[in-house]
DNA sequence: CGCAGATTGACAAGTACCTGTCAAAATACG
DNA sequence: CGTATTTTGACAGGTACTTGTCAATCTGCG
């Protein structure tokens, strides 16, 4: 057996800790979407067309996600009138996705309670400690990123 | 609109980041746990009913999900001979799962590995630090858990 | 004891991702 | 110009979760 030394048993606890405050921001962020009819994944998808019509593939590769991801997302979107397929001139293949003014309202209210709530829950926790984590999670990220 | 504070926007950073070193874990525990023929979810099964044999609700209720996520993910290591489903004279309707010898032998196997890749990476940073996320997480994470 | 309520596993269906494969369209290049 | 390569959306199928429902069984209480 290979021991964990401290800093690995410490770095464990860490692990735990990135889980468990994602599953409850995912959480968070389904909260604040659902009266506005969508969820996390789909309002993440209508943020990056609100910067304006753009293809699957794009939105895919903006948020670092596979087209296959993204199209089943944007699909729910067409059903539900929230998202229009546009022809594209520049290539007839992909169409753009473009929001309706369904869309885009729903948009801006989950804009508007997600303001509210980070600037509610920030208020919790010092400027300097966020920057710190964000920075030491940041180094982590290019860490595993590099292997 | 609601404008977002300082802190608020430093805030959404610190979310970013959350989630993305989420997914870079997840992603290298698949890959850990590849070689030995499972996966994550599978993985935390196996190291629960390694404490000894647990029903799928007990094992849900240590793990944090439901018991059919774990039904799922249990009924799939059956299927591959890792576990084996025990009578349970306690309760008729909750059979146990335990480990096989081919289960364990797996279990041990990414656990090794897990081991010496935690303190690697764990080398790279320091123990402060370290100790400073962990808190950090942890508060910020009961704040959400509050509401 | 007997019954109401809680717990359990099974089943169905849905969300959000993934990989692999395909044909059509766009692009790069000799 | 024409062909090789890349990119794209669609489709199939898989993993890991969720909620809701059901009947069987267990448990607590009057």
């Amino acid at each position: 057996m290979i021991p964990l030394s401290d800093r690995g048993l410490e770095f464990s606890h860490l692990l735990i800790e990135v889980f468990r405050v994602n599953g409850l921001l995912l959480a968070a962020g389904d909260e604040l979407a659902a009266p506005a009819g969508l969820t996390s994944a789909r309002w993440q998808v209508l943020g990056v067309v609100d910067h304006g019509p753009t293809t699957v593939a794009e939105v895919a590769r903006t948020m670092g996600l596979t087209r296959q991801a993204v199209r089943q997302t944007a699909a729910s979107l067409v059903r539900d009138g929230m998202v229009v397929l546009q022809d594209n001139p520049d290539d007839r293949r992909a169409k753009r996705l473009a929001l309706t003014p369904r869309g885009r309202s729903a948009l801006r209210e989950v804009e508007r309670r997600q303001a509210a709530w980070a600037n509610e829950l920030a208020a919790r926790i010092s400027l300097a400690e966020i920057q710190a984590v964000t920075g030491t999670l940041r180094d982590l990220g290019d860490l595993l990123e590099d292997r």
